[in-house]
DNA sequence: CGGCATGTTGCGCA
DNA sequence: TTGCGCAACATGCC
């Protein structure tokens, strides 16, 4: 559930969910996930309180009480906020919950994390992992210009730039090896040696993938069919020109791109 | 059983 | 100071 995408569905939820509703119990089962603050903190922050909003950077949400009480919430790789009924037993892997009032009518919400890389951030704060973000490619849209400059500066893999949160907020292995498919450019070619016209296309090729996964999220499809066009189908023939994709590592992420029709500057 | 996983951080080293 | 590679974090699933 974690990049840019599936954080953004999880936002709205959690707006519809929360916004306006009065906080009447909460509590946080896990002191990991909770870290550096003491669980006791997140009920603290949400009892007795309404909702006043909720924001998204990249990967990160941020919870807003009426009071100015923030609670940031981050999926790490299993996260995932659900709805459910008040009086319902715990859901599978559920480490948190909240549950509200409004209207005459009660539920709850729960955060579920099986692996448990996620966090659970109580402070009336900003934290330092949400103030050093990258702009929001969906939110602030993309800066082209900003990204060549960055790009030309750095001799790193153009899919290890775009996967760094304080160059673009948001973008995890999944969108940088579908955008850089889109763009037809080759992972591991160095953000030196791009052209300005790759910026564009890498732009272009971001704001793509994440419309096509907000538009689709859970939508059927027909099994065996992925939703990606080259994530997770290392050695399957390419969608564009039927060559078959090569599976590569780079700073330690799988990495899938077509050495046909993808170009390594 | 082994291998892999959508993310981030911290450590050792160049 | 900066950057890089890699292990670690805790756990499920194929």
């Amino acid at each position: 559930m974690p990049e840019l995408p599936d954080v953004e569905v999880a936002r709205r939820h959690l707006k519809r969910w929360l916004v306006g509703a009065t906080v009447t119990a909460a509590r946080c089962g896990d002191a990991y996930l909770a870290r550096p603050g003491p669980v006791s903190r997140f009920a603290r922050t949400f009892v007795g309180r309404s909702v006043a909003g909720v924001a998204r950077k990249g990967k990160w949400l941020r919870l807003e009480l009426e009071d100015g009480g923030k609670v940031f919430s981050h999926h790490g790789m299993t996260g995932d906020w659900v709805r459910l009924p008040v009086d319902a037993g715990p859901a599978r892997f559920e480490r948190a919950r909240i549950d509200v009032a409004r209207g005459g009518k009660a539920w709850s919400v729960r955060y579920v994390d099986a692996r448990r890389f996620g966090r659970l951030v109580a402070t009336s704060d900003d934290i330092d992992e949400w103030t050093e973000l990258g702009p929001d490619p969906l939110a602030d849209g993309i800066d082209v210009p900003r990204l060549s400059r960055l790009f030309a500066q750095s001799r790193r893999s153009v899919k290890e730039i775009l996967m760094d949160q304080r160059v673009l907020a948001g973008v995890g292995n999944i969108l940088a090896n579908e955008a850089l498919w889109i763009a037809r450019l080759d992972p591991r070619s160095t953000g030196e040696a791009l052209l300005a016209k790759d910026a564009r296309a890498i732009a272009r090729g971001l704001q793509a993938a994440i419309r096509k996964e907000l538009g689709e999220g859970t939508a059927y499809r027909s099994s065996g069919e992925s939703r990606f066009h080259v994530y997770g189908r290392g050695g399957k023939p390419c969608p564009r020109c039927g060559h078959e994709l090569t599976s590569t590592t780079l700073g330690g992420r799988s990495t899938v791109h077509c050495p046909r029709c993808q170009i390594r500057r």
